[in-house]
This record gives C-alpha cells, structure tokens and sequence, in this order.
DNA sequence: AGCCTAACCCAACTGGCCCT
DNA sequence: AGGGCCAGTTGGGTTAGGCT
C-alpha cells in the first residue's frame, strides 16, 4: 500500500507560521461550557456550539464597529444573539448595534432560537403568574409521603433511604420543568432590556447553506463567525432524535433530514447532482464549474482522497462510507466557502471554529485544506489559533494507532 | 490557608452489530 | 453485502473534603 503525505506536508509548510497558540482560548470557552451558566445562553444545551463569550472575544479583536454578522450553521444562535445583544464593557456604548443572520438546517437549533426570541417578547409579568399555576398542578399530583404503591413483595424490599431516593427520582421530572422555568423567568427578570425586543435585528432561514447561501447578494455581510458540522461521522439528527419527534417529525422527516445535512455522517450520499442543479437554477453554472476546479486542484484534497481509497481497499477502515463522507464534506465546503467569500465586504472576516480529524490512523488537516480553498476564492489566511491541549485519540484508536494530538483550531481569513 | 487526592464528571467518537 | 443504527472506553478536567 502507498501512502505518501508530501502533498500534507508541503500544504503543512506553507502555513506554518500562520498557526498559533493562544493562550486566551480554552475547551470551556470554544465549546458550549462557558454558556452553561450565562442568562438566556443556558436555556438549551446545544452540545456542538460555542460560547457567547468566544463570539465577543473575536468580534471585539477583529470588528470592533457595528455592522451585519452572518452564522451559516448557526444551531442555536450564540453567534446571532451575542451581536445584538452588546455589552457595554466590550462595544462602546455609542456605537450602533449589530444585525445578524442566520441560516440553519436542524429544526431544533431554529426552534430554540424562535423560542428565546419569542420569551424576549412576553409579558413577564403574566408569565411569573402563569408559571406558579404551572407549578401548582404539579404539586396537586404529587405523593410526597410515596409515589409507590406498595404491594406485600415491595413492603420493605429497600431501606428508608432508598425509597426516599427513588420518590425523589419519580417526582424529578416535575421538579425538573419546575427548576427550569424558575430559571427562566429569573434570566428574564434580569434582563434589563425593553420587552419591544433587541437593539438589533435578527433573521433566521430555516434550510441547508449550500442552497440558502447562493441565495445572499454579494457583499452583504461584514463578518462571519460560524462553527460548521465537524468531518468527524457525528449525525445531527441521532443526537438530537429525541427532540425532534418532540417536534413533531417522523422517521420519514428525520431520514430527509439526515440527506439535507452537509456531508458528515457515513450514511451521506453525493449531492453532487442537487448541487449542479442549485447553480443551474440560478444561472450560475460558471460558479459551479470554478468551484470544482478549485476542489480538483488542492493537492492535499487529493493526497486525502486517494489515501482514503487505499486504506478502504485494504479494509483498514472501520466503515467503508468513510472516503464518501470525506470527499462529500470538503466538497460541499468548498461551495460554502465560495459563497462566504462573494458575499462578504471587502475587509470583512470569516472566523471558523472546527477540528482536525484522523481516519486509519491518517490525519486529515481539515484546516489546512479549507484554508487552501479559501485562498483561491480572495479569502487571505490571517490566523490558525490553536488551543494549548489539542484532542487525543478516542479509545478505541489507542490500540491500533497509540496516543497523538489532533489540532483544535479556530481559523481567520480576511477578505481582500 | 494551601496542598493533595479520591471521586466524580464528561467527552463534536467510532467499532461493530443487526436487519433487510 | 451493506445500509442503518447502537452504545461502551478511557484520558483528562473539576471539585469536595481531608490533611498538614
């Protein structure tokens, strides 16, 4: 089997001294932790998204003065509403605030972000009031001497404790909605915002980028902050499959869904085909054929490619999707980030929050090569930050390919 | 008060099983 | 045979509580 990485490597050299540590950047701040605890963020737990404070931190650094901000995979809208929600501390006080745009595929991550704008709207007040009826039927049900209906077999089949923990546990969920809506309706009181709404405006598409982006007129946004779905098998729609039948989605739905989603999951097929008929629709199939080009030509993208190919051959691979998904996933990155170039403002910038990934025991600089592409479409490679503690292996790599660090990376192209 | 440690907590995963 | 899906491992971070 041949497997070279000099295409890797070079691409390696080309843009070494452009990634950096910083040392501002930690896991709490790059993922959803840091929110966990924020009014109004810590509403839902949205496992892949980052911090308000990461969003301020890059706005602040980068533009400072107010303008349009866009999240293409915006999930829950950390990005959308940490722009117009400003704080005095970080953005000068007489500077307007911003407007946002946000483009999500997962109904989840829309719905959340519908349901705290629409909690921003209500009469607090009112729902103080209505929240303690709320709670009040639940206590009309609730048994606090025991939920169990003993029978002669369960008469003390546990100790005192254990049944008082077990009581606990089948009033949890009460108590649960309970704890939430307190929380709820304390963020909302602390939130000294006029009830009319934000300073600034927020629009959410609700669809995939690769058909909402080709959408958008050219230079339309200042800065995009935006963590796309991870080359990394995880599938949106099983982790969030429970909230989606919440919603109201059946197996069907759930399936289309799973399609729509940018290649990330081995059970993606080829959009190539919607993808050529996207750009034919709009007139545009010069674009389409300039974006393959570029994808074609980036070495690197090819050196993953056909290593990939070798390894499913040899059966080296745990499942044999894995080349599709990769190739499918710069692919469709490739057009997004085509788009994200043409509708930026000059001087305007793209920071990308994602991670490099390893397939077989090969790593795939998932950084270097989207960096590559944006390069080709005007977009200067400005920074690669790293965090200080990349990612290790998961455990059932160890065996096979021992303990090596992946980077955790936080890109900045600039638009010129 | 400051250090130390055991006990938790948790992870943008991936190997492989189960059906059709 | 392969699409679709399930679910366990283990390193590293955090913290309560004991010890000096």
């Amino acid at each position: 089997m041949m497997i070279t990485d000099e295409a890797r490597k070079k691409l390696f050299k080309k843009y070494e001294k452009l990634i950096a540590v910083n040392p501002d950047l930690n896991r709490r701040l790059v993922s959803f932790q840091a929110n966990k605890q924020v009014p109004l963020y810590r509403w839902f737990k949205y496992k892949e998204g980052f911090s308000s404070k990461l969003v301020r931190y890059f706005m602040t650094k980068y533009h400072p003065t107010a303008g349009h901000i866009l999240d293409p995979f915006a999930g829950a809208g950390t990005t959308l509403f940490s722009a117009i929600n400003p704080e005095k501390d970080l953005f000068s006080t007489d500077c307007p605030s911003w407007s946002s745009t946000g483009i999500e595929l997962m109904p989840v991550g829309k719905f959340a972000i519908e349901a705290r704008l629409a909690a921003e709207r209500i009469d607090r007040k009112r729902f103080h009031q209505q929240m303690e009826v709320f709670g009040r039927s639940f206590d009309e049900f609730r048994d606090t001497s025991s939920r169990i209906k003993h029978i002669a077999i369960t008469q003390n089949a546990f100790t005192g404790k254990t049944e008082e923990n077990l009581n606990r546990y089948l009033n949890y969920f009460g108590e649960a909605i309970s704890a939430k809506l307190r929380q709820i309706a304390g963020d909302l009181r602390g939130d000294n915002r006029n009830e009319s709404g934000h300073d600034g405006k927020l629009t959410v598409i609700s669809g995939s980028s690769l058909e909402a982006l080709p959408k958008l007129a050219d230079g339309s946004f200042d800065f995009i902050m935006t963590s796309p779905p991870y080359c990394n098998r995880y599938d949106y729609t099983r982790t969030y499959a429970l909230e989606l039948v919440f919603l109201g989605h059946d197996d069907a739905d759930v399936k289309r869904l799973r399609q729509e989603l940018l290649s990330c999951t081995v059970e993606n097929k080829e959009k190539d085909h919607k993808l050529k008929e996207i750009y034919n629709k709009i007139g545009r199939r010069s674009d389409y054929d300039h974006v393959m080009s570029v994808y074609m030509a980036c070495e690197a993208m090819q050196e993953v490619n056909s290593i990939l190919g070798e390894l499913n051959a040899h059966k080296k691979l745990n499942n044999s999707n894995i080349p599709r998904m990769v190739r499918n996933y710069f692919l469709e990155m490739c057009f997004c980030i085509f788009e994200m170039a043409r509708i930026l403002k000059n001087n305007g910038f793209v920071v990308m929050v994602n991670d490099n990934v390893r397939y077989g025991g090969e790593e795939i600089p998932v950084d270097l090569i989207l960096s590559s592409f944006a390069e080709s479409f005007g977009l200067r490679l400005k920074k690669i930050w790293i965090l200080a503690t990349g990612k290790g292996n998961s455990s059932q790599q160890m065996g096979n390919h021992g303990k090596s660090e992946l980077r955790k990376c936080i890109y900045v192209w600039e638009k010129i």
